[in-house]
DNA sequence: CTGAAAGCGCTAACAA
DNA sequence: TTGTTAGCGCTTTCAG
C-alpha cells in the first residue's frame, strides 16, 4: 500500500490536512495558488487517496455493483458495456459480481452490500431465485437496486425489461406461419419472470390460432449443459418430436444445434429454430439462426441512468421508473 | 447504509466493542459463552461488518481485482470462472474491471489500486499497452500482480501463459499440410506478446518448409469490427488473396466468416480457416471451425492460486512462478 | 477472559 | 482563506 497520505502532503507543504483535502477536491474555499501547490505536490509524490478512509468517512463509495448470473452470454456482456458507458460519465466504478445461477451465492453477495460496499446495485437475478428477502433487506438498509432483464416481480423498484410476452408471441406466430405443427418452448427456469412471460406469449400465439397447447410444450432446461443435451436428445429422438423450437435463452442454442446434428435432423427442413439471443455468430451458424435480439446495451445503459438518478437525489422514487425497451426479430435460415 | 455497528452490539450485550470484535473473529481470547451471545445478537440484528472500516484498519481488503480487455470473449469468461473458483475457497472477493482495450483506462484502473482498494491483481493487458510504468508503480506500492494470457514481458512477476509459439507453429503446419499456398495471419496488435509469439510460430512453420514469408502475411486488425470487416474484405477480394487464414483471437472469426460469405468464398474449398478460440459454437458454425483451444479455466485458476500464495506469504517471489499450460488443436471442417 | 484507548486516512463542522 | 478537531467503524495492543 502506498504510504503517501494527505498528512505527508500537508507536512511537505506546511499547511493543514484540511487544506490539502479541500484543495484536492477543488473546493472554492481554497486559494488558487494553494490548490496549485497541493496538486503539484500530489502529482510529484504520486499521491493516491485512500478509498477506504474516504468511503468510511463519507459513507459513499462512488461504486456500483452489477450482479449477474454469468458473463459468458452476449446479452450480459453487452449490458455491462451499456452500464459502464454511463457509469464512466458519472465517475463511478463498476464492480461485477457473478452468481453462477446460484441462489445462495446471490444472497451472500447482496448481504455483503449491506455493509455499504457499494452505493447502488444493478441486478439480473438467478434462475433459482424464489424468495427475495435479501433484496428487501438491502433496500431497507438504504442501498438502491435496479433490475434489468431478469427481474424480481415482487420487489418495488425500477425494472428495465424488454417486451418478453410480445416476443414470445412473435416467435410462436413465426413458427406457425412457417408451417410448424408441434412447437416446443425451451424454458430455463419456471421461476424466472422473463422465461414465463416469453412462454405465455408463445401460448397466446397458439391459442389465437385455436391450437391447443399443453404443459408438455414447455421443456424445462437446467443450468447444466450435459443434462440439457441428453434431455433434448431424448425429446428430439421421439417419433412425435417437435418440428419447431423456441429457445428462451442464448446458451440453449448451441445445445439444440448439436443435438440436431447428432440426430441428423436438418434445420430448418426437419425442425425450425428461433432463439432469444444476441450472438454475433448467429449469421454464420449452420444454418444461420433466426433470433429475437434484445436491446442489451441500451437496457444496461438505461438501468444505470435510473440508478444514478436515485443516487443523486436521495428521495427518488425508483418504483415509478420501470421501462420496457422492445426487442427485434431477425429472420434467418433456421426458420426458412 | 446499515446502522448496526459493533458498538450497537456492545451496548446491547453490555460488553466492550473490543470483546465483540474479537468474538466475531472467533478469537481464542474470548469465552465460549460470550462468543455465543455475540454471535446470536449479531444474527438477530442482522449485523454486517463495515468493509471500509476494517479495511482501513487492517490495510487489507480480502479482495482481488481481475483486469481484462473485455468480457465478451469465451477465453476471458472461462478464465474468470477459474479465478472465482479459487478465490471463493480462499474467502476473497473478486472484482472485474474492463479496459475495453483502452490503455488510458487500464492506467487509471491500476493507479486506483495503489490506494489499497484491492490486495492483489490478476491481469491480461490491453493491446494498446506499450509502456508499463503504471504496472511497476503498482508493484512498488506493494500490490502483487500476476499476468495471465496477455502478459507484459518486461515486468518481473508470475506470468501464466499457454504455448503460443508452438500453437502458431501447429496452425501454420496444419494449413500447409492441407495444401494452403498463401497463408495470412490475423494479428490483433503488434505490441501484444501472445499475438507476436503466435505469429513467430507461424513464420517458423513456413520457414521449416522452406517457404519464404513476408511481413505482408501478417494482417494487422484493430479493436474495431467495421474496420476489420472492410480491411479483410479488401484483402480477400484481391486476386492474389490468401487461401488460408489463422485468426489469432476469437473475435476475428466471425468477421472472417462474414466476409467470406459476402464474397462467396467457400470454406474450406476456397480458403481454410483456423482460429485461436474457446467458442462453444465452433462445432456448429458453417462450416464447423478448427480451433486452437486454450486452457482458459485452468489458466485463470492457476494465476489465482499463485497470487494467493503471494498474498499469504509476504516475501513470496512471484517472478519464479511463471507457468505455461498447453493449448489443444481441435480439427474441424474449416480446414478439411 | 475482558476492557480502555489509540489510531487507520480522510472529511466536514466550526473556529480563527 | 486556512486550521483545529472530532469522529466514520473497526482492530489491536496493552492493562487489568
Amino acid at each position: 500500500m502506498n504510504n503517501i497520505t494527505i498528512k505527508t502532503l500537508a507536512e511537505r507543504l506546511q499547511v493543514s490536512v484540511a487544506t490539502v483535502s479541500k484543495a484536492l477536491k477543488d473546493s472554492h474555499e481554497i486559494g488558487e495558488l494553494t490548490k496549485q501547490r497541493v496538486r503539484q505536490m500530489a502529482e510529484e509524490l504520486n499521491y493516491v487517496p485512500n478509498l477506504y478512509a474516504s468511503s468510511l468517512r463519507r459513507r459513499k463509495s462512488k461504486t456500483i455493483a452489477v450482479v449477474l448470473p454469468e458473463v459468458a452470454d452476449s446479452y450480459f456482456s453487452l449490458a455491462i458495456n451499456g452500464i459502464e458507458s454511463i457509469a464512466q460519465k458519472k465517475g463511478y466504478h463498476v464492480l461485477i459480481y457473478l452468481t453462477h445461477e446460484n441462489y445462495r451465492k446471490q444472497e451472500e453477495i447482496l448481504k455483503d452490500f449491506q455493509s455499504g460496499r457499494v452505493d447502488g446495485v444493478l441486478m439480473s437475478t438467478t434462475t433459482e431465485t424464489t424468495d427475495h428477502c435479501h433484496v428487501v433487506d438491502l433496500q431497507i438498509s438504504g442501498v438502491p437496486i435496479v433490475f434489468f432483464d431478469r427481474v424480481c416481480e415482487d420487489i418495488e423498484t425500477a425494472k428495465i425489461t424488454t417486451n418478453d410476452f410480445e416476443c414470445g408471441y412473435i416467435a410462436g406466430e413465426l413458427l406457425l406461419k412457417q408451417g410448424c405443427k408441434k412447437i416446443a418452448f425451451l424454458s430455463i427456469s419456471s421461476s424466472l419472470s422473463i422465461s414465463n412471460k416469453r412462454a405465455n406469449g408463445f401460448h397466446k400465439a397458439l391459442a389465437d390460432k385455436n391450437i391447443k397447447t399443453s404443459p408438455k410444450d414447455i421443456i424445462d432446461c437446467k443450468n447444466d449443459e450435459s443434462f440439457n443435451y441428453s434431455h433434448l436428445k431424448k425429446i428430439l429422438s421421439h417419433k412425435n418430436r417437435p418440428d419447431g423450437i423456441i429457445a428462451s435463452v442464448e446458451k440453449l442454442t448451441t445445445t439444440v444445434y448439436l443435438v440436431c446434428k447428432e440426430l441428423n435432423l436438418r434445420i430448418p427442413g426437419d425442425i425450425k429454430i428461433i432463439s432469444f439471443s444476441n450472438l454475433v455468430s448467429a449469421p454464420i451458424l449452420n444454418p444461420s439462426l433466426t433470433t429475437i435480439t434484445q436491446p442489451a446495451f441500451e437496457m444496461g445503459a438505461v438501468a444505470a441512468s435510473i440508478l444514478f438518478k436515485a443516487l443523486e437525489k436521495p428521495g427518488f422514487q425508483l418504483k415509478k421508473e420501470s421501462m420496457v425497451i422492445p426487442s427485434v426479430l431477425v429472420e434467418r435460415d433456421s426458420t426458412k
